[in-house]
DNA sequence: CTGAAAGCGCTAACAT
DNA sequence: ATGTTAGCGCTTTCAG
């Protein structure tokens, strides 16, 4: 087993000094005859500078953390996670870093896997989502001082960089167009409320439809996001008989959906059914769901785009904000045609 | 913005060399009146070891990637990868590691992310899984020297580490389940036969259907996972009235139902069903999926620690092969009780 | 435009 | 048990 080749030999083998070739490794200042010597000898060599050595020497690593501290059971049932990670890999490939994965499971280990992430010399940066409300995780990145954005509301906006939807509005939405509709018992199935989304999704819900002049009374249910918890809370819900509900996420939603239908009710003539997320892909339930749809994998991409220039010393926080569409389909018994823009 | 502390400045507050302080915070022989006094400091000023330095030094990162070359859009569909990302990174945070994700998009970058993957003093080893025949990728990592496993069972199973599950036995299961329940005219969606699980999963279901005196004839299509295929090639398949099917993965499978229902016909009544995966929640589909359920997690827990003890230079190439378990559902027919074993 | 030299912070012999 | 000394491979002034 040779030893790894290093800058130093691969200078020698073009007759230049280690400096040199480091030159033409970055895209310094080289003569274009030197840089043809040195590239044809880092090409037959196959010689790949060490990252490690690179970090320590520049004090940056080119990778970039994405931490998700939650419930580690439940994590990919939701595709919302999958998406969010295809985004921040996509777009981290694309400025040439590598992506590292924090998932905390429920496992006592919680808190060593959180000083794992502000290790330095590790990741340049992080991007931290689904945390809780007075989640310590973002404490912690601050007192590390470590470059990090938030994916959601955090606690204290003043000072973070952020991405979020506007969950909101989004939810507003969902409220008028079932006011619309005509439906004048409207329910809500709400996402856990120490989540900055369950309490965005419910204030945004609640305000539609006051404007409308409609209250949900005592038909409010809060799940925790699973498809299990959301058939509970319908199930639960039917007893007020509800005419129409706005569920705070696509995979709760099927589970409501499944409610439904055990309930010998029809949806959407009996029930008509909004949530959010758009996620859930369409042809997966009957019928299919009208939704609040967020663009996640954008929103991964952004992100990204903000840690990096956080990382080369952002100035000011900022806060990315991006807007909801109503996707209309069947589950509300609205006439209007699929993919309606809100 | 003060330096960074580095053990020369843990040392001088302790009173103590740097070599004594590393000795504490990697467990060596230090006498207990020191360590304690050394720990102290490091409490106190919330030193943190530098990874780049470290890995420099050690020539080892503490870091093992996965990487799954498949097209990015359809990779989160399938909830196989989030639970085998689930699998991986639980692993990997229990033996103190990190998880790096390389996701290969269609893009043209592909060439370039498959080199930063063998990136010397970036990762100690990887594992690989979606690889199709013939893939490249592999070759790449023998030809880097890198340390890796396969998910799956690769093209030259003989020189390499890997995982897999016991496809073709599963499949037979399935067969042999179908014709045990009196159905003669069984129908197979196959999955991509450019991968090995495709094969597995196809060669075993035939087997299995021979013993029992059974076959496709042609009765047979071939998906790419996704579920619009199983849907498009179910459709495909009644016309030849078959009264049982083989989907070899779950997400197909969803698609396949919803045909059957779209032909007016009824599942299990008029055809029975069973997949492969055990991945989708049951209570996802009516009627409830008989399917063959493959230990996903464990699969990808499996894979960190061979990959470590391969970093550690196991000797021997390893070929660990999960066994799959029949869970009987409604989709089937069959009388059995829900999740009986195989 | 190029080379020499000084680290980056740590580990790992080797001494003591 | 602890200190000393050499690097690990690279980037980055600083000279020339």
């Amino acid at each position: 087993m040779e030893r790894r080749l290093n800058l130093e030999d691969v200078g020698r083998r073009a007759g230049v000094s280690r400096s040199t070739v480091s030159r033409v490794v970055n895209g310094g200042h080289v003569s274009s005859e030197t840089k043809r010597r040195v590239e044809a000898v880092i090409a037959e060599t196959g010689y790949r500078p060490h990252a490690a050595a690179r970090s320590l020497a520049s004090n940056s690593t080119g990778v970039i953390g994405l931490v998700i501290p939650s419930a580690a059971g439940t994590l990919f049932d939701d595709p919302y996670f999958g998406r969010l990670i295809l985004g921040t890999s996509s777009a981290t490939n694309e400025v040439g870093m590598t992506l590292a994965l924090f998932l905390f499971g429920d496992g006592p280990d919680e808190s060593s896997i959180i000083s794992r992430v502000v290790t330095p010399g590790l990741v340049d940066g992080v991007i931290v989502t689904a945390t809780t409300r007075g989640d310590p995780l973002i404490d912690h990145m601050q007192g590390a001082n470590m470059p990090f954005v938030v994916v959601g509301r955090p606690d204290s906006a003043g000072s973070t960089f952020c991405v979020d939807v506007d969950n909101r509005a989004g939810a507003r939405t969902a409220a008028r167009h079932l006011a619309a509709l005509g439906r004048s018992r409207p329910a809500l199935i709400a996402a856990p409320s120490n989540t900055s989304a369950g309490i965005d999704r419910r204030n945004g819900f609640l305000e539609g439809l006051a404007e409308a002049g409609l209250s949900v009374e005592d038909r409010i249910e809060e799940g925790d996001w699973s498809q299990e918890s959301g058939r509970t809370a319908m199930a639960r819900l039917l007893a007020g008989q509800p005419d129409a509900v706005f569920v705070s996420s696509d995979r709760m939603a099927v589970g409501a959906l499944r409610a439904v239908s055990e309930a010998g009710l029809n949806c959407p003539r009996d029930i008509s059914v909004v949530s959010f997320d758009g996620i859930v892909p369409p042809d997966l339930t009957t019928p299919r769901l009208t939704s609040v749809v967020q663009p996640v994998t954008e929103v991964g991409e952004r992100a990204v785009r903000l840690l990096t220039s956080v990382i080369g010393g952002a100035a000011a926080p900022e806060h990315v904000v991006f807007q909801t569409r109503l996707a209309v389909r069947e589950s509300c018994g609205g006439a209007a045609p699929a993919e309606t823009g809100a």
